[in-house]
DNA sequence: TACATTTAGATTGTCGACAATTTATTCCTA
DNA sequence: TAGGAATAAATTGTCGACAATCTAAATGTA
Protein backbone atom coordinates (compact mmCIF):
# COMPACT_ATOMS: atom_id res chain seq x y z
CA UNK A 1 0.00 0.00 0.00
CA UNK A 2 0.80 3.65 -0.42
CA UNK A 3 1.99 5.01 3.24
CA UNK A 4 -0.41 5.14 4.93
CA UNK A 5 -2.24 9.22 5.04
CA UNK A 6 -5.79 7.83 5.92
CA UNK A 7 -7.01 7.31 9.93
CA UNK A 8 -8.60 3.96 7.97
CA UNK A 9 -5.49 3.10 6.29
CA UNK A 10 -3.67 3.43 9.74
CA UNK A 11 -6.17 1.05 11.65
CA UNK A 12 -6.06 -1.33 8.25
CA UNK A 13 -2.74 -1.77 9.14
CA UNK A 14 -3.09 -2.36 13.40
CA UNK A 15 -6.10 -4.58 12.58
CA UNK A 16 -3.90 -6.59 9.88
CA UNK A 17 -0.83 -6.61 12.13
CA UNK A 18 -3.17 -8.20 14.77
CA UNK A 19 -5.15 -10.56 13.13
CA UNK A 20 -1.44 -11.65 11.71
CA UNK A 21 0.22 -12.27 14.27
CA UNK A 22 -2.75 -14.42 16.08
CA UNK A 23 -3.50 -11.23 18.20
CA UNK A 24 -6.99 -11.18 17.48
CA UNK A 25 -7.14 -14.91 17.53
CA UNK A 26 -8.83 -16.64 14.30
CA UNK A 27 -11.85 -17.80 14.28
CA UNK A 28 -13.37 -14.91 16.70
CA UNK A 29 -15.77 -12.59 16.00
CA UNK A 30 -15.03 -9.11 15.49
CA UNK A 31 -17.11 -6.28 16.96
CA UNK A 32 -17.44 -3.04 15.41
CA UNK A 33 -17.98 -1.23 18.61
CA UNK A 34 -15.66 -2.85 20.80
CA UNK A 35 -13.07 -2.51 17.76
CA UNK A 36 -13.77 1.47 17.58
CA UNK A 37 -13.52 1.99 21.52
CA UNK A 38 -9.88 -0.07 21.30
CA UNK A 39 -8.40 2.00 18.59
CA UNK A 40 -10.40 5.07 19.60
CA UNK A 41 -12.31 6.27 16.22
CA UNK A 42 -15.26 5.95 14.87
CA UNK A 43 -17.34 3.15 13.20
CA UNK A 44 -16.69 4.65 10.00
CA UNK A 45 -13.20 4.72 9.01
CA UNK A 46 -12.97 1.19 10.95
CA UNK A 47 -16.01 -0.69 8.51
CA UNK A 48 -13.98 0.89 5.37
CA UNK A 49 -11.03 -1.02 7.00
CA UNK A 50 -12.92 -3.99 7.75
CA UNK A 51 -13.84 -3.76 3.72
CA UNK A 52 -10.51 -4.05 3.09
CA UNK A 53 -9.71 -7.05 5.17
CA UNK A 54 -12.45 -9.17 4.10
CA UNK A 55 -10.96 -8.04 0.44
CA UNK A 56 -7.27 -9.95 1.72
CA UNK A 57 -9.33 -12.70 2.86
CA UNK A 58 -8.56 -11.90 6.76
CA UNK A 59 -12.20 -11.63 7.85
CA UNK A 60 -15.18 -13.00 6.78
CA UNK A 61 -18.76 -10.89 6.52
CA UNK A 62 -22.03 -11.97 6.80
CA UNK A 63 -24.96 -8.86 5.75
CA UNK A 64 -26.58 -8.05 9.00
CA UNK A 65 -24.83 -10.42 11.07
CA UNK A 66 -21.14 -9.23 11.15
CA UNK A 67 -17.58 -10.19 10.42
CA UNK A 68 -15.71 -13.40 12.00
CA UNK A 69 -11.57 -14.18 11.46
CA UNK A 70 -10.65 -16.74 9.20
CA UNK A 71 -10.13 -19.63 10.58
CA UNK A 72 -6.88 -21.66 9.59
CA UNK A 73 -7.42 -25.25 7.60
CA UNK A 74 -5.61 -27.92 5.96
CA UNK A 75 -7.95 -27.28 3.02
CA UNK A 76 -7.55 -23.56 2.90
CA UNK A 77 -3.79 -23.71 3.47
CA UNK A 78 -3.68 -26.23 0.20
CA UNK A 79 -5.93 -24.42 -1.74
CA UNK A 80 -3.93 -20.84 -1.38
CA UNK A 81 -0.45 -22.81 -2.19
CA UNK A 82 -1.86 -24.45 -4.84
CA UNK A 83 -2.66 -21.03 -6.26
CA UNK A 84 0.72 -19.50 -5.15
CA UNK A 85 2.92 -22.01 -6.97
CA UNK A 86 0.81 -21.18 -10.34
CA UNK A 87 0.65 -17.37 -9.93
CA UNK A 88 4.14 -16.97 -8.92
CA UNK A 89 5.67 -18.99 -11.45
CA UNK A 90 3.78 -16.75 -13.57
CA UNK A 91 5.37 -13.53 -12.00
CA UNK A 92 8.91 -15.52 -12.57
CA UNK A 93 8.00 -16.19 -16.49
CA UNK A 94 6.73 -12.77 -16.68
CA UNK A 95 10.14 -11.21 -14.89
CA UNK A 96 12.25 -13.28 -16.94
CA UNK A 97 10.83 -10.92 -19.68
CA UNK A 98 10.47 -8.04 -18.07
CA UNK A 99 12.80 -7.40 -15.28
CA UNK A 100 16.09 -4.95 -16.06
CA UNK A 101 19.27 -6.18 -15.50
CA UNK A 102 19.35 -3.33 -13.39
CA UNK A 103 16.28 -4.96 -11.02
CA UNK A 104 18.03 -8.13 -11.03
CA UNK A 105 21.18 -6.87 -9.78
CA UNK A 106 19.63 -5.61 -6.98
CA UNK A 107 17.74 -9.00 -6.11
CA UNK A 108 20.60 -10.28 -6.18
CA UNK A 109 22.59 -7.85 -3.57
CA UNK A 110 19.85 -8.67 -1.60
CA UNK A 111 19.86 -12.18 -1.51
CA UNK A 112 23.71 -11.30 -0.16
CA UNK A 113 22.26 -9.47 2.27
CA UNK A 114 19.84 -11.58 3.93
CA UNK A 115 23.02 -14.57 3.48
CA UNK A 116 24.70 -12.43 6.09
CA UNK A 117 22.18 -11.38 8.23
CA UNK A 118 20.80 -15.05 8.18
CA UNK A 119 24.35 -15.99 9.55
CA UNK A 120 25.15 -13.68 11.80
CA UNK A 121 21.28 -14.49 13.70
CA UNK A 122 21.38 -18.41 13.23
CA UNK A 123 18.15 -19.51 13.22
CA UNK A 124 16.11 -16.82 14.04
CA UNK A 125 13.58 -17.13 11.92
CA UNK A 126 12.13 -13.09 11.60
CA UNK A 127 14.63 -12.22 9.78
CA UNK A 128 14.41 -15.02 7.08
CA UNK A 129 10.43 -14.45 6.70
CA UNK A 130 11.18 -10.66 6.13
CA UNK A 131 14.51 -11.86 3.31
CA UNK A 132 12.19 -14.56 1.96
CA UNK A 133 9.13 -12.42 1.52
CA UNK A 134 11.17 -9.48 0.21
CA UNK A 135 12.41 -11.67 -2.53
CA UNK A 136 9.32 -13.01 -3.85
CA UNK A 137 8.07 -9.29 -3.83
CA UNK A 138 10.89 -8.22 -6.15
CA UNK A 139 10.12 -10.77 -8.68
CA UNK A 140 6.26 -10.52 -8.40
CA UNK A 141 7.01 -6.59 -8.72
CA UNK A 142 9.08 -7.55 -11.51
CA UNK A 143 6.51 -9.28 -13.91
CA UNK A 144 5.19 -5.57 -14.82
CA UNK A 145 1.45 -7.18 -14.59
CA UNK A 146 -0.55 -5.06 -12.37
CA UNK A 147 -3.30 -7.25 -11.65
CA UNK A 148 -0.86 -10.01 -10.62
CA UNK A 149 1.21 -8.33 -8.40
CA UNK A 150 -2.48 -6.53 -6.66
CA UNK A 151 -3.67 -10.18 -6.11
CA UNK A 152 -0.18 -11.57 -4.76
CA UNK A 153 0.92 -8.49 -2.72
CA UNK A 154 -2.06 -7.01 -1.52
CA UNK A 155 -4.77 -9.75 -1.27
CA UNK A 156 -3.09 -13.12 -0.79
CA UNK A 157 0.29 -11.93 0.65
CA UNK A 158 -1.27 -11.23 4.56
CA UNK A 159 -3.48 -14.91 4.34
CA UNK A 160 0.29 -16.25 3.57
CA UNK A 161 2.14 -14.38 6.51
CA UNK A 162 -0.89 -15.66 8.51
CA UNK A 163 -0.49 -19.28 7.98
CA UNK A 164 3.33 -19.16 8.36
CA UNK A 165 3.59 -16.93 11.63
CA UNK A 166 0.65 -19.25 13.59
CA UNK A 167 2.08 -22.31 12.43
CA UNK A 168 5.79 -21.00 13.74
CA UNK A 169 7.54 -21.37 10.37
CA UNK A 170 11.18 -21.93 10.30
CA UNK A 171 13.48 -25.30 11.04
CA UNK A 172 15.61 -26.64 8.65
CA UNK A 173 13.89 -25.40 5.45
CA UNK A 174 15.74 -21.94 5.64
CA UNK A 175 19.12 -22.54 4.60
CA UNK A 176 17.88 -24.09 1.99
CA UNK A 177 15.64 -21.77 0.79
CA UNK A 178 18.68 -19.35 0.16
CA UNK A 179 19.89 -21.49 -2.64
CA UNK A 180 16.63 -22.17 -4.45
CA UNK A 181 16.13 -18.00 -4.64
CA UNK A 182 20.03 -17.99 -6.13
CA UNK A 183 19.05 -20.21 -8.84
CA UNK A 184 15.61 -18.86 -9.09
CA UNK A 185 16.86 -15.14 -10.13
CA UNK A 186 19.85 -17.23 -12.24
CA UNK A 187 17.06 -18.39 -14.88
CA UNK A 188 15.42 -15.00 -14.66
CA UNK A 189 19.06 -12.84 -15.35
CA UNK A 190 19.71 -15.97 -18.45
CA UNK A 191 16.02 -14.47 -19.39
CA UNK A 192 14.88 -18.36 -19.44
CA UNK A 193 11.29 -17.84 -18.25
CA UNK A 194 10.17 -21.38 -18.12
CA UNK A 195 13.14 -22.58 -15.72
CA UNK A 196 12.07 -19.74 -13.43
CA UNK A 197 9.22 -20.04 -13.73
CA UNK A 198 9.76 -24.13 -12.68
CA UNK A 199 12.28 -23.39 -10.49
CA UNK A 200 9.67 -21.19 -8.04
CA UNK A 201 7.03 -23.46 -8.73
CA UNK A 202 9.03 -26.38 -6.99
CA UNK A 203 10.45 -24.12 -4.24
CA UNK A 204 6.70 -23.07 -2.87
CA UNK A 205 5.75 -26.37 -3.35
CA UNK A 206 8.50 -27.16 -0.73
CA UNK A 207 7.45 -24.42 1.12
CA UNK A 208 3.73 -26.18 1.20
CA UNK A 209 4.97 -29.36 2.31
CA UNK A 210 7.22 -27.82 5.36
CA UNK A 211 4.12 -26.62 6.67
CA UNK A 212 1.70 -29.75 6.09
CA UNK A 213 4.65 -31.61 8.09
CA UNK A 214 3.90 -29.22 11.00
CA UNK A 215 0.27 -29.58 10.47
CA UNK A 216 0.26 -33.17 10.84
CA UNK A 217 2.85 -32.84 13.93
CA UNK A 218 0.07 -31.05 15.73
CA UNK A 219 -2.98 -32.85 14.80
CA UNK A 220 -0.96 -36.06 16.26
CA UNK B 1 -22.48 -12.15 -4.72
CA UNK B 2 -25.06 -13.60 -2.86
CA UNK B 3 -28.40 -11.59 -3.82
CA UNK B 4 -28.69 -8.43 -2.59
CA UNK B 5 -29.90 -7.38 0.70
CA UNK B 6 -28.54 -4.21 1.66
CA UNK B 7 -28.37 -0.92 -0.18
CA UNK B 8 -24.76 -0.82 -0.83
CA UNK B 9 -25.23 -4.27 -2.42
CA UNK B 10 -27.93 -3.45 -5.08
CA UNK B 11 -26.17 0.29 -5.65
CA UNK B 12 -23.07 -1.82 -6.36
CA UNK B 13 -24.55 -3.50 -8.82
CA UNK B 14 -26.47 -0.71 -10.20
CA UNK B 15 -23.29 1.04 -11.02
CA UNK B 16 -21.31 -1.95 -11.84
CA UNK B 17 -23.87 -2.30 -14.68
CA UNK B 18 -23.46 1.30 -15.80
CA UNK B 19 -19.27 1.05 -16.04
CA UNK B 20 -19.23 -2.31 -17.89
CA UNK B 21 -21.86 -0.88 -20.37
CA UNK B 22 -20.22 2.31 -20.76
CA UNK B 23 -23.10 4.32 -18.91
CA UNK B 24 -20.69 5.95 -16.61
CA UNK B 25 -17.88 6.25 -19.49
CA UNK B 26 -14.87 4.77 -19.18
CA UNK B 27 -11.92 7.36 -17.78
CA UNK B 28 -14.60 10.00 -16.12
CA UNK B 29 -14.20 10.72 -12.59
CA UNK B 30 -16.84 9.32 -9.82
CA UNK B 31 -18.22 12.10 -7.69
CA UNK B 32 -20.09 10.32 -4.43
CA UNK B 33 -22.81 13.46 -4.00
CA UNK B 34 -23.55 13.33 -7.50
CA UNK B 35 -24.21 9.59 -7.66
CA UNK B 36 -25.79 9.54 -4.12
CA UNK B 37 -28.27 12.09 -5.22
CA UNK B 38 -28.67 9.85 -8.44
CA UNK B 39 -29.48 6.56 -6.78
CA UNK B 40 -31.27 8.75 -3.99
CA UNK B 41 -29.16 7.35 -0.62
CA UNK B 42 -26.66 8.73 1.49
CA UNK B 43 -23.17 8.68 1.06
CA UNK B 44 -22.31 6.00 3.56
CA UNK B 45 -23.65 2.42 1.54
CA UNK B 46 -22.28 4.32 -1.65
CA UNK B 47 -18.82 4.48 -0.50
CA UNK B 48 -18.92 0.82 0.39
CA UNK B 49 -19.87 -0.03 -2.59
CA UNK B 50 -17.02 2.18 -4.13
CA UNK B 51 -14.50 0.08 -2.14
CA UNK B 52 -16.07 -3.00 -3.89
CA UNK B 53 -15.94 -1.74 -7.28
CA UNK B 54 -12.54 -0.92 -6.43
CA UNK B 55 -11.82 -4.59 -5.53
CA UNK B 56 -13.26 -5.61 -9.18
CA UNK B 57 -10.61 -3.24 -10.81
CA UNK B 58 -13.44 -0.80 -11.95
CA UNK B 59 -12.43 2.00 -10.63
CA UNK B 60 -9.34 3.61 -9.43
CA UNK B 61 -9.04 5.52 -5.53
CA UNK B 62 -6.98 7.92 -4.53
CA UNK B 63 -7.07 9.15 -0.97
CA UNK B 64 -8.62 12.54 -0.49
CA UNK B 65 -8.50 12.73 -4.03
CA UNK B 66 -11.51 10.88 -5.23
CA UNK B 67 -11.81 7.73 -7.70
CA UNK B 68 -11.87 7.42 -11.26
CA UNK B 69 -13.05 4.99 -13.36
CA UNK B 70 -10.78 3.00 -15.35
CA UNK B 71 -9.38 3.38 -18.45
CA UNK B 72 -9.55 0.88 -21.47
CA UNK B 73 -6.09 0.19 -22.76
CA UNK B 74 -4.09 -2.53 -24.83
CA UNK B 75 -1.63 -3.18 -22.41
CA UNK B 76 -4.26 -3.28 -19.51
CA UNK B 77 -6.14 -6.08 -21.67
CA UNK B 78 -2.91 -7.73 -22.34
CA UNK B 79 -2.08 -8.15 -18.90
CA UNK B 80 -5.87 -8.94 -17.76
CA UNK B 81 -5.69 -11.79 -20.20
CA UNK B 82 -2.31 -12.93 -19.49
CA UNK B 83 -3.76 -13.33 -15.76
CA UNK B 84 -6.98 -15.07 -16.91
CA UNK B 85 -5.06 -17.55 -19.17
CA UNK B 86 -3.65 -19.16 -16.71
CA UNK B 87 -5.86 -19.20 -14.00
CA UNK B 88 -8.75 -20.19 -15.84
CA UNK B 89 -6.23 -23.01 -17.22
CA UNK B 90 -5.55 -24.14 -13.36
CA UNK B 91 -9.05 -24.04 -12.53
CA UNK B 92 -9.49 -26.87 -15.75
CA UNK B 93 -6.94 -28.17 -14.38
CA UNK B 94 -8.43 -28.45 -11.50
CA UNK B 95 -11.88 -28.70 -12.56
CA UNK B 96 -10.76 -32.28 -14.10
CA UNK B 97 -9.97 -33.72 -10.51
CA UNK B 98 -12.81 -32.22 -8.54
CA UNK B 99 -15.89 -32.17 -11.07
CA UNK B 100 -18.54 -34.80 -10.14
CA UNK B 101 -19.90 -36.63 -13.26
CA UNK B 102 -23.15 -34.73 -12.57
CA UNK B 103 -21.19 -31.46 -12.65
CA UNK B 104 -20.07 -32.40 -15.99
CA UNK B 105 -23.29 -33.35 -16.84
CA UNK B 106 -24.87 -30.62 -16.32
CA UNK B 107 -22.45 -28.34 -18.15
CA UNK B 108 -22.77 -30.15 -21.38
CA UNK B 109 -26.72 -30.05 -21.30
CA UNK B 110 -25.72 -26.18 -20.57
CA UNK B 111 -23.97 -26.10 -24.05
CA UNK B 112 -26.59 -27.86 -25.88
CA UNK B 113 -29.02 -25.34 -24.99
CA UNK B 114 -26.39 -22.63 -25.83
CA UNK B 115 -26.32 -24.31 -29.19
CA UNK B 116 -29.54 -24.14 -29.31
CA UNK B 117 -30.36 -20.80 -28.44
CA UNK B 118 -27.06 -19.71 -30.87
CA UNK B 119 -29.07 -21.23 -33.80
CA UNK B 120 -31.96 -19.62 -33.11
CA UNK B 121 -30.46 -16.12 -32.69
CA UNK B 122 -28.13 -16.10 -35.22
CA UNK B 123 -25.58 -13.14 -34.73
CA UNK B 124 -27.01 -12.10 -31.67
CA UNK B 125 -24.18 -11.49 -29.76
CA UNK B 126 -25.70 -11.03 -26.11
CA UNK B 127 -26.53 -14.41 -25.56
CA UNK B 128 -23.51 -16.05 -26.79
CA UNK B 129 -22.18 -13.30 -24.49
CA UNK B 130 -23.98 -14.92 -21.47
CA UNK B 131 -23.66 -18.41 -22.72
CA UNK B 132 -19.80 -17.96 -22.72
CA UNK B 133 -19.56 -16.67 -19.23
CA UNK B 134 -21.96 -19.35 -18.19
CA UNK B 135 -19.73 -21.92 -19.26
CA UNK B 136 -16.38 -20.57 -18.37
CA UNK B 137 -18.52 -19.89 -14.68
CA UNK B 138 -19.20 -23.27 -14.34
CA UNK B 139 -15.78 -24.82 -14.86
CA UNK B 140 -14.40 -21.91 -12.43
CA UNK B 141 -16.73 -23.70 -9.67
CA UNK B 142 -15.63 -27.05 -10.44
CA UNK B 143 -12.32 -26.08 -9.36
CA UNK B 144 -13.17 -26.05 -5.80
CA UNK B 145 -11.03 -23.53 -5.11
CA UNK B 146 -12.40 -20.88 -3.23
CA UNK B 147 -9.40 -18.29 -3.59
CA UNK B 148 -9.50 -18.83 -7.50
CA UNK B 149 -13.06 -19.02 -7.79
CA UNK B 150 -12.96 -15.72 -5.81
CA UNK B 151 -10.42 -13.86 -7.96
CA UNK B 152 -11.77 -14.94 -11.02
CA UNK B 153 -15.99 -14.63 -10.76
CA UNK B 154 -15.14 -11.54 -8.69
CA UNK B 155 -12.57 -9.77 -9.11
CA UNK B 156 -11.32 -10.02 -12.66
CA UNK B 157 -15.17 -11.20 -14.18
CA UNK B 158 -16.65 -7.25 -14.76
CA UNK B 159 -13.31 -6.25 -16.17
CA UNK B 160 -13.77 -8.53 -18.73
CA UNK B 161 -17.12 -7.92 -19.44
CA UNK B 162 -16.31 -4.38 -19.78
CA UNK B 163 -13.74 -4.82 -22.58
CA UNK B 164 -15.98 -7.08 -24.14
CA UNK B 165 -19.32 -5.18 -24.13
CA UNK B 166 -17.30 -1.58 -24.89
CA UNK B 167 -15.22 -2.79 -27.37
CA UNK B 168 -18.49 -4.82 -29.19
CA UNK B 169 -17.84 -8.69 -28.95
CA UNK B 170 -19.24 -10.45 -31.63
CA UNK B 171 -18.00 -11.82 -35.35
CA UNK B 172 -17.12 -15.06 -36.60
CA UNK B 173 -15.07 -16.32 -33.06
CA UNK B 174 -18.68 -16.81 -31.63
CA UNK B 175 -19.33 -20.21 -33.63
CA UNK B 176 -16.10 -21.31 -32.62
CA UNK B 177 -16.06 -20.80 -29.43
CA UNK B 178 -18.61 -23.84 -29.01
CA UNK B 179 -16.51 -25.96 -29.85
CA UNK B 180 -13.79 -25.04 -27.97
CA UNK B 181 -16.17 -25.20 -24.98
CA UNK B 182 -17.02 -28.61 -26.06
CA UNK B 183 -13.09 -29.97 -26.38
CA UNK B 184 -12.44 -28.33 -23.22
CA UNK B 185 -15.70 -30.49 -21.40
CA UNK B 186 -14.71 -33.50 -23.22
CA UNK B 187 -11.08 -33.13 -21.86
CA UNK B 188 -12.45 -32.51 -17.65
CA UNK B 189 -14.89 -35.50 -18.71
CA UNK B 190 -11.96 -37.72 -19.21
CA UNK B 191 -10.25 -36.26 -16.62
CA UNK B 192 -7.56 -35.43 -18.47
CA UNK B 193 -6.44 -31.71 -16.35
CA UNK B 194 -3.32 -31.25 -18.50
CA UNK B 195 -5.29 -31.16 -21.80
CA UNK B 196 -7.87 -29.10 -20.12
CA UNK B 197 -5.50 -26.62 -19.11
CA UNK B 198 -4.05 -26.65 -22.28
CA UNK B 199 -7.40 -25.96 -24.27
CA UNK B 200 -8.53 -23.28 -22.33
CA UNK B 201 -5.20 -21.42 -22.44
CA UNK B 202 -5.52 -21.57 -26.03
CA UNK B 203 -8.87 -20.85 -25.96
CA UNK B 204 -8.69 -17.59 -23.84
CA UNK B 205 -5.50 -16.41 -25.98
CA UNK B 206 -7.59 -17.27 -29.43
CA UNK B 207 -10.12 -14.56 -27.44
CA UNK B 208 -7.42 -12.36 -26.69
CA UNK B 209 -5.99 -12.24 -30.37
CA UNK B 210 -10.01 -11.59 -31.40
CA UNK B 211 -10.09 -8.36 -29.15
CA UNK B 212 -6.75 -7.28 -30.21
CA UNK B 213 -7.52 -7.54 -33.78
CA UNK B 214 -10.72 -5.47 -32.67
CA UNK B 215 -8.55 -2.96 -31.08
CA UNK B 216 -5.80 -2.64 -34.01
CA UNK B 217 -8.58 -1.46 -36.02
CA UNK B 218 -10.18 1.22 -34.43
CA UNK B 219 -6.63 2.96 -33.97
CA UNK B 220 -6.55 2.54 -37.80
C1' DT C 1 1.72 38.25 -20.09
C1' DA C 2 3.39 34.61 -17.22
C1' DC C 3 3.90 32.79 -12.81
C1' DA C 4 3.41 32.29 -7.94
C1' DT C 5 0.45 33.08 -3.86
C1' DT C 6 -3.75 33.48 -1.69
C1' DT C 7 -8.44 32.73 -1.25
C1' DA C 8 -12.85 30.53 -2.26
C1' DG C 9 -15.26 26.47 -3.52
C1' DA C 10 -16.02 21.76 -3.68
C1' DT C 11 -14.95 17.04 -2.35
C1' DT C 12 -13.48 13.47 0.65
C1' DG C 13 -12.93 11.62 5.42
C1' DT C 14 -14.90 11.27 9.97
C1' DC C 15 -18.26 11.65 13.52
C1' DG C 16 -22.46 10.74 16.43
C1' DA C 17 -27.25 9.37 16.23
C1' DC C 18 -31.12 6.77 14.39
C1' DA C 19 -33.35 2.81 11.90
C1' DA C 20 -33.43 -2.00 10.66
C1' DT C 21 -32.07 -6.48 11.53
C1' DT C 22 -30.23 -10.14 14.15
C1' DT C 23 -29.22 -12.52 18.47
C1' DA C 24 -30.15 -13.51 23.24
C1' DT C 25 -33.37 -13.66 26.94
C1' DT C 26 -37.74 -14.16 29.02
C1' DC C 27 -42.07 -15.89 29.37
C1' DC C 28 -45.77 -18.86 28.22
C1' DT C 29 -47.72 -23.31 26.97
C1' DA C 30 -47.90 -28.32 26.29
C1' DT D 1 -39.12 -29.85 32.01
C1' DA D 2 -38.88 -28.96 27.03
C1' DG D 3 -40.09 -26.35 23.16
C1' DG D 4 -41.54 -22.33 21.03
C1' DA D 5 -43.35 -17.51 20.80
C1' DA D 6 -42.80 -12.94 22.29
C1' DT D 7 -39.94 -9.55 24.02
C1' DA D 8 -35.52 -7.14 25.10
C1' DA D 9 -30.77 -6.20 24.12
C1' DA D 10 -27.17 -5.68 21.11
C1' DT D 11 -25.22 -5.23 16.53
C1' DT D 12 -25.14 -3.79 11.83
C1' DG D 13 -26.71 -0.56 8.17
C1' DT D 14 -27.87 4.14 7.03
C1' DC D 15 -28.31 9.02 7.56
C1' DG D 16 -27.13 14.05 7.88
C1' DA D 17 -23.68 17.27 9.52
C1' DC D 18 -18.98 18.77 10.42
C1' DA D 19 -13.85 18.74 9.78
C1' DA D 20 -9.84 18.09 6.89
C1' DT D 21 -8.02 18.06 2.44
C1' DC D 22 -7.69 18.95 -2.28
C1' DT D 23 -8.89 21.65 -6.62
C1' DA D 24 -9.72 25.75 -9.01
C1' DA D 25 -10.46 30.59 -9.30
C1' DA D 26 -8.87 35.10 -8.19
C1' DT D 27 -5.49 38.28 -7.01
C1' DG D 28 -1.10 40.23 -6.96
C1' DT D 29 3.72 40.62 -8.56
C1' DA D 30 7.82 40.27 -11.67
Amino acid sequence: MRQPVTAADRVLLEIQRAIVEGDIAAGSKISEPELARRFDLSRAPLREALARLERCHLIERIPNAGARVVTLSTTGLLALYQLRENLEGLACKLAAEHMSDAEIAEVRSLLDQHLVSQRVREGESYYQEAGDLDFHYRVILGSKNSYLINILCDELYYLVRMYRVQLGMNGPRVSRAFDEHKAIINAIANRDGELADLLMRRHIAASRRNIEQQLEQMGT
